[in-house]
DNA sequence: GAGGGCGTTCGATACTGTCGAACGGCTTGT
DNA sequence: ACAAGCCGTTCGACAGTATCGAACGCCCTC
């Protein structure tokens, strides 16, 4: 269980409800979220306008928007730790080296979550799923990741959302996932083989700080027709290896110094 | 005034409070919160139960922190609008380019708010300002802004923050500043000549709709001592010029194609 | 081993968040 | 032009609960 709170307030519940919601739809009208959430519309009115008051909403005509105020707080959620101010620099020279999909992950509450994420050479960029969350199962950051941590993280993630199977590639048994850890751990690289979508694969490296525990991992992403043979595990396992050596590199050196 | 809720619920008020202490704290326990907010402890103590165990909040220790779960939000509502997303690629482009500070703003309750912000050639760059609030008569994006905006929203800045005086040079005079936005709305230029902090020089330039209003605008901004003569005037800022041009009119292409 | 600081739990009370109904503005359709 | 919805907003009443202070228990310090 994720957490258990004694005394859950109940209206923080229903504004958070409408927080996700608006972020589900993307904005809306009073009414679209009252047929998201349930919630009734003096309600949501009410809520709506109480963040609005205080910044954290958007009215445009009578459509709600989530603030920028999210923006600021989300800096500051993305730049407790070093991970992202330090592999930052490099995830990006990862991207104008390789001309992939490079991502940053990091974990909370027992799952992946992007910490940044970046394609060079492309015009306009796809909206960043920066804060999207993923399992840790079936991704090469998630393994990289698992890794390099106690057990206790495997436990929990799998007691919470369990080794879901995606693809016919996806590694739903325990101790096949385990020693699968095994090779990761003695490579620092770590595979997704299709194994959360078809045709789509990438190759992560953890980042650890002094005692080897992961913080971390950097990986790339692409078609699965395009990552393979030597390009995939040799050109692009070495890049993000690398990377991830000179970042849990920085971050080590950062923290001898005060 | 910003917005008055008729009915403005207690509870919310305090979460929000609980927020804005965490963030301003970077995070902490709960006696600091209670210390920051006045709020009782196990008032505060019953709020974070409830965010953290909806994954908005993390607990490290006796340490509570702001959640990822935010960057996700931060994001959504960076994304909505074509101004990020178009702005991002120039932006990087830029900062490349003129190796100085970049910044893409755009306005929300009446303020200006960075939305992104990036220099190159730096190993570990500063943390990001993204989501940062400023006054916009005294910064030069502020100014590009307002000058392709309706008066009212002039009108409802200085109604809420007032033209404030930060240096001897910024403009604290109604007039006297319209007058210097019809500059800007010739050379679609505006400059920032240490108007709020000594020493800190920008140049911005709007960025258009079709119609010819400012939906934000870049700038480069750098120390006053560097910012100087024709490197200033012409190099700069016709990088900025040229940069907000792209973006205009990728973002009015992009919008006639439907 | 005592003391203090802090997080957590608990119980009572006054408050207020929630709900449904009703009003009023705006648009749609005839 | 009028009627009919649709939707946002307001209002009043009730039940539920957010808030507070006290008490418990943990950990660290002295």
């Amino acid at each position: 269980m994720p957490h258990k709170a004694k005394n859950p307030i109940n209206s923080d519940l229903t504004l958070l409800k409408i927080l996700n919601g608006l972020e589900e739809l993307g904005g809306g009208r009073i009414q679209d979220i009252v047929n998201k959430t349930g919630i009734t519309k003096s309600t949501v009115h009410n809520h709506l306008s109480t963040l609005r008051q205080q910044g954290f909403i958007v009215k445009d005509g009578d459509q709600y928007y989530l603030g920028l105020r999210f923006l600021r707080l989300g800096e500051v959620a993305r730049n407790r730790g070093p991970l992202f101010s330090f592999g930052r620099p490099e995830a990006d020279k990862v991207a104008n080296e390789t001309g992939e999909l490079t991502n940053l992950s990091t974990v909370e509450h027992a799952r992946g979550v992007y910490l940044y994420r970046t394609q060079s050479e492309q015009e306009v960029r796809f909206s960043t799923a920066a804060g999207e969350y993923h399992d840790l199962h079936c991704s090469a950051t998630g393994k990289a990741i698992l890794a390099f941590s106690p057990e206790s993280v495997l436990d929990k993630f799998e007691d919470i959302h369990g080794l879901t199977r995606y693809t016919e590639n996806t590694i739903t048994n325990r101790e096949e996932f385990e020693e699968s850890l095994e090779t990761v751990r003695e490579r620092q690289l770590a595979l997704d083989l299709e194994e959360y979508e078809k045709g789509l694969r990438c190759v992560a490296s953890p980042i650890l700080d002094k005692d080897d525990r992961a913080l971390g991992a950097i990986s790339v992403s692409g078609p699965a027709m395009k990552f393979t043979g030597e390009y995939y595990r040799e050109t692009l396992a070495e890049a993000v290896k690398s990377a991830a050596n000179v970042i849990s590199l920085n971050i080590t050196r950062s923290e001898e110094t005060y």
